[in-house]
DNA sequence: TGGAATAGTTCGGTCACTGAACTTATCCAT
DNA sequence: ATGGATAAGTTCAGTGACCGAACTATTCCA
């Protein structure tokens, strides 16, 4: 049970500092007063929130804004460019991506280091990682930015409570620390560390992509290796008790199936996975796939048909139990959505009992393979954008 | 999107109200010295907040407390057993039960009328269930106590933003708004009235059943005519977007299996209902199934443990996608518990992912049939002890 | 019987928000 | 050009809620 906490005026300002950042976050180029109107405060309580936001280099006064009509010209806040940036990881099975995003969101530098990571020795790969990192430190340095969180995104079941990495299949990883093994290895400034599933990454990063008007409740699948799900609720992820929620690769779609390696029979990523995908396509690669599909063959239709099916039957339970309303496909699935989202919806029609009253959206991601690591630095930002007094508190 | 709010002084107030009645009602007898080294307010504060709890008559000073050593006594503080009591009503499919119970989840008056509501007319049913209201409502002024809000169990789906029953299939019920139903029908309080789905109350009220001991996180699984489920994570209620979440009764668990009433295939609910594992083991009632088992009748025995695996596999989706550390077998399920954990808990053990370090737990409930009204009216009173300033601005 | 320990109250101080008055800046009609 | 209307932003006294310290009240025990 979390410790509950008393409150005082320190909370107030906490909430209404969040409360401000939020409002310029959500609408760049806003006056103080239109940040009063929108969040019911008055003028004089934003005006001293603001000076403190700017004071800390999270909001930008950019000067006088445009406006027809009378009246004085309020002055142009938005998300300070220059303030502090959130640098994300991702440890890939075979490769390492590094990526660091400014308060809005937006990234100013990525890079993409291909490496055998599956494995190998443990030391060895977070030895990379850690160079990967300083050579990110070194272009935020280079940019003349602080970073103020860093995210690491990992293949595997991150525990909440501890941020340890308890299993990764895909790189055979078992409890590993990874902010102290990466602390250990590089100089990295003092800020928090997050560790999360690159699947709830990516889902965070298509929350948080396209500002403001996507969907707020929905489940992101991605087929790549396995099939990752991220669950997104109220603008935030769900993960579970633990931290280990999402999963949707095992999900047991069929009890008499082929067997997994899991141990268990029928379970969705040998069903819908994309290896059996391009198998069953008689496909070399996904773009191999892909030619096949629009060349119209039959075969590779069936194929992508028959596993929107078995998607379809586990997403329904996932509706159905979650009452999301909406399915975003990520990574593969993005690709294949044309194919892939009919049957998808046809059994998602058939199965989701709240349907008749509200619809599930079949999504696609506009994000392609980086969304998982720029979901990691974006968290890293968006922790100081959640309470940017705790963040203020630790400048000084 | 939920409008931000601004906060406040009031705001403040409002939160330690909350925090101060909730050490109260987890440590009965405490003093407010107690309580002031629990919530971590400072005395002066707690005595000021006590006091107004008092005046709305939500906290009861019981006298000086008995403890050995030297000092002065402390008041024993408790929840007032003469406070706003919670009102409860259930709209099953053969009966209608109301429930009173106190601040502290006592139950304080309990009837349940048989009824067919089964596809009768729906004003007729109303009617009956407002004369049962109106009934509650006497039997709390012959206590002298007054009904600080009501909470409607209904077998159905339940838009939370709303309030409205949109579908109930057992009793056959579209659109129906109950709450004003309700208060066109009898002279109800100016109070809230809170319609929630029975599986959901059910799980509420195994969550507090017992104090403050049990598990905070855990899936509630029913099994009555239907098969229902109410998930709580972190001691709340998690019913998803429109309050549609956790129906597991049409989980997919086995794509052709038998053809299920709400048109798909292979549902949950008709390979391991009730009527089902009464129909596999040649049993009359859910007594006659006891007696066989209890006899050791291999086909009663068979019938569970096929039931038990079929859970289990519906169930280690639910733990994959939330990692909630516990199931709770409630209703008919609770009954079976001792022939139906192992085959659940094999499933379990197989397919859940973080299993290795969070075992599920496979619990038993031992609430009867009344759960569900006993949820709906202590879900009334706890929305009074969550917020107890609003409930004190109501009273002026 | 007085000292130590604990519970509860009183009261001045601090901090964050409010509301109203005030200053600054812009448009527009005269 | 000029004054009135309009709107943005600032200043400042006022209010409310919590804190801390001093104080009173009660109990045990040597």
């Amino acid at each position: 049970m979390t410790q509950p906490r008393p409150a005082g005026q320190h909370t107030v300002r906490r909430h209404n500092s969040a409360l401000v950042l939020a409002a310029v976050a959500e609408s760049p180029g806003i006056s103080r007063a239109g940040v009063a109107a929108r969040t019911g405060l008055t003028k004089a309580t934003v005006s001293s929130l603001v000076d403190r936001l700017i004071g800390a280099s999270l909001v930008h006064d950019a000067g006088p804004e445009r406006r027809p009509g009378p009246g004085r010209r309020g002055t142009s806040l938005s998300l300070c460019p220059s303030g502090p940036h959130g640098l994300g990881v991702e440890i890939g099975v075979d490769y390492v991506a590094t990526c660091l995003v400014d308060l809005t969101g937006r990234t100013r530098h990525e890079r993409v280091r291909p490496a055998e990571n599956r494995s190998r020795p443990v030391p060895e790969v977070l030895a990379e990682v850690a160079a990967e990192l300083t050579a990110a430190l070194g272009e935020a340095g280079a940019l003349g930015v602080a970073v103020g969180g860093i995210g690491v995104a990992v293949p595997g079941l991150v525990e909440a409570s501890t941020g340890l990495l308890r299993r990764a299949p895909n790189l055979d990883w078992d409890d590993v620390d990874v902010p102290a093994e990466l602390r250990d290895r590089a100089a990295l400034p003092d800020v928090e560390i997050l560790v999360g599933n690159e699947a709830n990454f990516a889902a965070l990063a298509e929350l948080w992509a396209g500002g403001h008007t996507g969907p707020r409740d929905f489940v992101h699948v991605s087929g790549e290796i396995g099939i990752g799900a991220g669950i997104v609720i109220g603008g935030e992820l769900f993960d579970g008790v633990h931290g280990f929620g999402g999963e949707l690769g095992h999900f047991p779609v069929t009890p008499d199936g082929p067997r997994c390696t899991c141990g268990a029979r029928g379970c969705l990523e040998r069903l819908a996975g994309q290896d059996v995908i391009l198998e069953r396509a008689g496909a070399a690669d996904l773009g191999d796939l892909l030619d096949r599909l629009v060349a119209g063959e039959d075969r590779a239709a069936g194929a992508v048909r028959e596993a929107g099916r078995w998607l379809g039957t586990a997403l329904s339970a996932v509706v159905n139990l979650l009452d999301v309303p909406a399915v975003v496909l990520g990574g593969t699935y993005a690709h294949l959505h044309p194919w892939l989202a009919d049957p998808l919806r046809a059994e998602l029609r058939a199965r989701v009992l709240g349907g008749p009253w509200s619809p599930v959206e079949v999504l696609r991601s506009d994000l392609g393979t980086e969304a998982a690591v720029r979901g990691a630095a974006a968290s890293a930002v968006r922790t100081i954008l959640a309470d940017p007094d705790a963040f203020m508190a630790s400048l000084s």
